[in-house]
DNA sequence: CCGACAACCTGTGAGC
DNA sequence: TGCTCACAGGTTGTCG
């Protein structure tokens, strides 16, 4: 469900909430994530304080004091189907609703996560030094991802410029939604050996993903199936989908019938008259 | 290094 | 209604 936009409305909506206040107590109900949650976290987190709440990639990053010990960051990551939202300390726990971080302002912050796809991890000190981020690429709504920047990475690259924008070892957080819409207003066919595309057209497609995830941030993000934000308020970018989920559909640019296949298991959307190679 | 594919897990919608 | 199958926002790991 969450891509880069989802998760950055998430982090917006708990930011205030959670931001120096002290955890009061951890609730784990499940530990088979996508790896297992931490022997012993509800103790760390128990009384720790929390002094930001930040964003790397799809990863969302609380930054706390314990009551005992070193400073560390709760790491939670959503996978596919997970969403962090506020809850009333009332509200009784569902089917898939697996961890909980009771404020002390008594605010309940709940994770849910049907799949189990996502992460809640620990991590000492400083959270980027933590294996899963540390071999991130470069934010790509910072300066420090930019044409150049793509420009030089897809040079050794012969896989797909669809599938390299994905890898988020070149550059964190673009999921499959947002890499087919920004290689659609890039107007670059999504199957192009990244090596192949131009200078001018890196520039571009840079361009053009820092534009379509800072629309979807304003947006607040792209309501999918069941996808609301911490809030319970959905997002609304789903209604400004160029091409994702459009198969058949005519192009909103040109009116020819937009395509899908598959690349890395994943579906592809694109128009074959607006994007080329 | 690359691509293809499987794996993790559950829910949903389409087709029969 | 109910069964089966394909597929869904992500990421890692293996194999050839």
């Amino acid at each position: 469900m969450p891509e880069l936009p989802e998760v950055e409305t998430t982090r917006r909506g708990l930011a205030p909430v959670v931001e120096n206040r002290s955890i009061q107590r951890a609730v784990v109900r499940h530990r088979g994530m996508r790896l297992p949650v931490p022997q012993g976290l509800e103790q760390r987190l128990a009384g720790a304080r929390i002094e930001a709440l930040t964003r790397r990639g799809k990863y969302l990053l609380f930054n706390c004091v314990p009551a005992q010990g070193k400073p560390g960051a709760l790491i939670v990551h959503l996978g596919m189907s997970g969403r962090l939202w506020l809850v009333d300390s009332a509200t009784a726990p569902q089917k898939h609703d697996h961890f909980d971080l009771v404020i002390d302002s008594g605010r309940v912050i709940r994770l849910r996560d049907p799949r189990r796809f996502g992460l809640v991890l620990w991590q000492p000190g400083d959270a980027l030094a933590h294996p899963l981020l540390a071999a991130m690429g470069p934010e790509p709504l910072t300066a420090d991802f930019d044409g150049p920047m793509l420009y030089r990475e897809t040079r050794p690259r012969s896989a797909a410029i669809k599938l390299v924008i994905m890898d988020s070892h070149v550059v964190a957080g673009v999921g499959n939604i947002y890499a087919n819409e920004s290689l659609f207003r890039a107007g670059i066919d999504p199957r192009t050996p990244a090596r192949r595309v131009s200078q001018a057209r890196c520039a571009r497609l840079a361009q053009e993903i820092k534009t379509v995830l800072g629309e979807a941030i304003d947006a607040g993000g792209s309501s999918l199936r069941d996808y609301v934000g911490s809030d319970g308020m959905a997002g609304h970018f789903q209604n400004r989908f160029f091409v994702y989920g459009r198969a058949g559909e005519p192009c909103m640019r040109c009116g020819t019938a937009i395509r899908e296949l598959r690349q890395g298991q994943r579906a592809t959307c694109y128009c074959p008259r607006c994007q080329n190679r």
